[in-house]
DNA sequence: CAGTCATTGGCACTCAGTGCCGCGCAGCCA
DNA sequence: TGGCTGCGCGGCACTGAGTGCCAATGACTG
């Protein structure tokens, strides 16, 4: 177990560090700088850091730890996708209790190409996790592209909430917005399956203003369920 | 416009790189290794290649203008997501045109971290495109996260099927599989849209042998059409 | 033949990242 | 109190990626 002191000097190190590179420019900061402005030494922060990209992602290892250990503690026989679907929410919610780290992330990113790269490579850390779970607990039947299909599908979802609270400054409901995409998910995924196993009944009926009312009604019910 | 002189020897490079990145390992070589293996000096390594990992996707650029001049090709009123599975599958077929260059590929990404992380980052300028594209073309009435969930939706088929055909050493059939993902794509996203717009007519049945025979002949010719 | 553009080579330089060693400062035991 | 141990840190030297600059070579044009 890393010791709380380490952690604490690793965030200390990593909010100069963005706090630097918002003011000068990521090209013009040398790890140097870095060192010198947290009061450490130049291989001190490489012990704490792998590379100097890191120092914008320092919560990311533990996101990865939540993540997996709230995927182990799915219970046995549930959907794999609301297992993922539930580890997504809560890496989300991870993600909100921080709001100043991501909003000056995201100021960097959106700037610096390398630290966009850097973003884009810890995601897909995250996007293997989810898609080696539903590789092993979705049925054997399903088509072999669906492990990766629904984990990259659940990741844009997860980004696109995140997204937009943060271009938004905050303002909108990323949780919920999260959910909304979810329940899109989890739609499309029934619509298919009931399509392939579940007996479905289906009759044309003659386009009549009568026949749409009931369309209707139908349409609103069916939203409101579970 | 590029002259294929300077492509050819972009390539040459690239494939004495791979070959020695193969023989012996990608930290062991240096870009001085590689020029001096392909008979040129290491500033015109730097010249045909930002980085060192490059070195390993020299047709990637090429491709990303493929699929740009794809997409920029579609007609006006076409479905938006067609346009995107079209140069999707135009794509893989540039992939499949140079299949020693992607098995050897593989074989370095699956050992080497640092490419595979640039593997990524590679696919990620991919989704990128597509992703503008569908928020330029989309239904504006649809759900803000529909763009980038149909672009990473599509990107991961992509993989999946080209992934499959790799790992199976070539024996599978990549644009088999990206098609048939790509009607699964499309059934979802058409149950998702015949819900919220087009008139669908539906009514309860009894379940009946006869009832579930109507099924069966109605679900054969929804996935005969085009 | 002179001039221009494109491609390359060579050189020097910055800086990220690593290995190694020694120091200081806890805590722990006698 | 004194010695022992282990962890975190600083210092230093080194490799190698990536860049800027200028000169040289070769092809093409008027």
């Amino acid at each position: 177990m890393t010791s709380r002191r380490i952690l604490d000097t690793k965030y200390r190190i990593s909010e100069t560090a963005m706090a630097l590179f918002l003011k000068e420019g990521y090209a013009n900061v040398t790890v140097e700088a870095v060192a010198e402005a947290s009061s450490v030494s130049r291989r001190t922060v490489f012990r704490h850091f792998e590379s100097k990209d890191e120092l914008v992602f320092p919560d990311h290892t533990e996101r990865l730890g939540l993540v997996e250990r709230c995927l182990a503690a799915a219970p046995e026989g549930s959907d794999p996708v609301d297992a993922v679907i539930t580890a997504t929410a809560e890496s989300l919610r991870e993600f909100l209790s921080r709001p100043e780290l991501v909003l000056r992330r995201y100021k960097l990113t959106r700037i610096v190409p390398e630290l966009r790269k850097r973003e884009v490579v810890e995601h897909e850390r995250y996007v293997a996790l989810t898609r080696s779970y539903l590789r092993d607990h979705l049925p054997p039947d399903a088509p072999p592209f669906q492990p990766m299909a629904l984990a990259a599908l659940i990741d844009a979802i997860h980004r696109s909430a995140l997204g937009n609270w943060v271009r938004g400054g905050g303002a909108t409901d990323p949780e919920a917005e999260l959910m909304a995409g979810m329940e899109w998910v989890r739609r499309m995924v029934d619509h298919q399956s009931a399509f392939s196993t579940a007996p479905l009944l289906l009759a044309v009926l003659p386009d009549t203003p009568q026949t749409r009312r009931m369309l209707t009604s139908l349409k609103d019910a069916a939203e409101e369920l579970p």
